[in-house]
DNA sequence: AATAAACCTTACCGTTACGGGAAGGTCAAG
DNA sequence: CTTGACCTTCCCGTAACGGTAAGGTTTATT
């Protein structure tokens, strides 16, 4: 399989066809080469690229660390150092994101509780909202 | 301190006065009165209602799990069972954000870790994105 | 009085990473 | 020759706001 069309490669990459031209509508892929009729021509290396991108954005990199991640991949004189400065980055940033939703969890473990949930209106989960922290 | 003007009720609350008007555009706050120069007037109430939202808004509640908690709280004849199960819900959904973003940690830390970081281009975490599971 | 600083108003664009749907051209099969 | 099943571009919607513009009001100062 030499070229395919837009929905072949969405098909062998799991990408949607929506989301490959959002791709290369931000430069994450190159500007497909057309056929004749205006469709879009994909080759081997596009899927290479594509699943390239799918790979990084699953360990939630953002689309802007996805593109310098590319463009380090492509440069067969990158440092490693760089790569893993961004990924160290991206690393401290999921878990700042996992230390706020765990301090989230705990009061509302917390709170739920201390709630009886049965068909009384009192309700300490409200109470702890309407709570101003002042006096 | 009777009423005050936008601005006030920003500076006390905590929320800014963009965000004040945009929960009142979404029915999060009531529609403000207003002064004869079109100026929003507040009262102690509003700060009070804006105080609810913000701590449910720490606690990670979307805004219209908001909407919901403040008709539960203006209900008298609510039961503490639907507040609770709202909120076991949201931590049910943090707890799996929670669950997504250490998987990603771990993978992220293992990659860097096996990761040089020096000047050379060999790099796992890079040939990690490249593979793609098949063969 | 005039003006500047500090308020307030509405309205519209940008954010992130797409999905949905419209309107319409193209291609393979029956 | 007419369905489907493709493909195209374009524009709206998402969540929860922030930024900025353009302009009216009020207060303070010169």
């Amino acid at each position: 399989m030499r070229t395919m069309n837009i929905g072949k490669l969405a098909k062998r990459s799991g990408v949607s066809a929506k989301t490959i031209r959002y791709y290369e509508s931000i430069g994450l892929l190159p500007p497909a080469s057309r056929a004749a009729n205006g469709y879009r021509v994909f080759e081997e290396n596009d899927l290479r690229t594509l699943r390239f991108i799918q790979q990084a954005r699953g360990l939630g990199f953002s689309v802007s660390d996805v593109l310098h991640l590319l463009s380090l991949w492509r440069d067969q004189g990158r440092a490693s150092s760089e790569v893993k400065s961004l990924a160290r980055r991206h690393i401290e940033e999921v878990e700042a994101r996992i230390r706020d939703l765990e301090a989230m969890r705990e009061v509302l473990r917390d709170l739920a509780e201390r709630c009886h949930g049965d068909e009384h209106p009192e309700c300490p989960i409200l109470d702890q909202l309407a709570s101003t922290g002042e006096e």
